[in-house]
DNA sequence: AAGACGTTTACGTTGCGTAACCGTCC
DNA sequence: AGGACGGTTACGCAACGTAAACGTCT
């Protein structure tokens, strides 16, 4: 029982619509038109979550100072939706670019170094490299 | 002079109202209030664009169908410019995703050709490899 | 002078918040 | 039985679209 938990149903319709500022009867009506869903108690009475009261108080910024009524607040609601994902969306391929160019130049090095690795002059022999011919191994 | 910039100032309010289908006065009000933002002609008469035509259909369309106010269509035009230019970027993180990944691939084949060319062996001499000597080079 | 443009003001409809009313369940 | 819940209906205000009235310019 995490008390902590934003989710979790807590305030029934008289508590919710304090802490919100609002009529208990806007709280009814935003939920018919799907602007909220709170849970329900066994006995069919509305429980509002700390998430839920914090998305009424921002769809009361919407309305009055804003002064969008409620089919625009359903729209941005659902377009700022969008946007979070697609926020999330740009950080993991950000994420994912950075984690490549990395990855890209660690297996560069690794190549370096396999080559280097496998060059192992015999005693007395020679390794030619291409426009100069010196004796010792490049290692 | 582009007949097909679709910005290119046209049309005057009859025309362009007739074109969206709405009042005349409608189309001044959105003005005043910032939705759409027609050139003057030298005699202070707006002209509108076929892009404003089409930004004002767009407007109709979540008014009548959807039935946002006026300061819901505000934010939801910002909100949808704000999406386009993250698809954008979207786009270009992709496509710099896959560009990096391409070069990594690209550039690790390039070192290994040039190792492949540095490797030239003397005539009667032997490059030992670890794991296995052979006579020849590996080209 | 007619017709298109401009602005300002007025009016009707509609949406939304609130209140009123009533029923049900601890 | 009182107080909180639930629902439906009614009312007032503000927003928005349209119209009216009036002026200017070609």
């Amino acid at each position: 029982v995490d008390i902590n938990d934003r989710r979790k149903p807590l305030f029934m319709i008289s508590v919710a619509s304090e802490l919100a500022d609002m009529h208990p009867q806007t709280l009814r009506m935003y939920e018919r038109r799907g602007l909220v869903r709170p849970k329900r108690s066994l006995k069919q009475s509305r429980l509002y979550s700390m998430e839920d009261v914090e998305r009424l108080r921002y769809i009361q910024q919407l309305t009055n100072e804003l002064g969008l009524n409620l089919a625009g607040v359903e729209r941005v609601l659902e377009l700022e939706e969008q946007m979070e994902s697609m926020r999330r969306e740009l950080g993991r391929l950000q994420a994912q670019l950075e984690e490549a160019m990395m990855d890209a130049t660690r297996q560069v090095e690794e190549i370096h170094r396999s080559y280097r690795r496998e060059l192992i002059p015999l005693p007395g022999r020679e390794i030619v490299i291409r426009g100069r011919r010196g004796p010792g191994p490049r290692c």
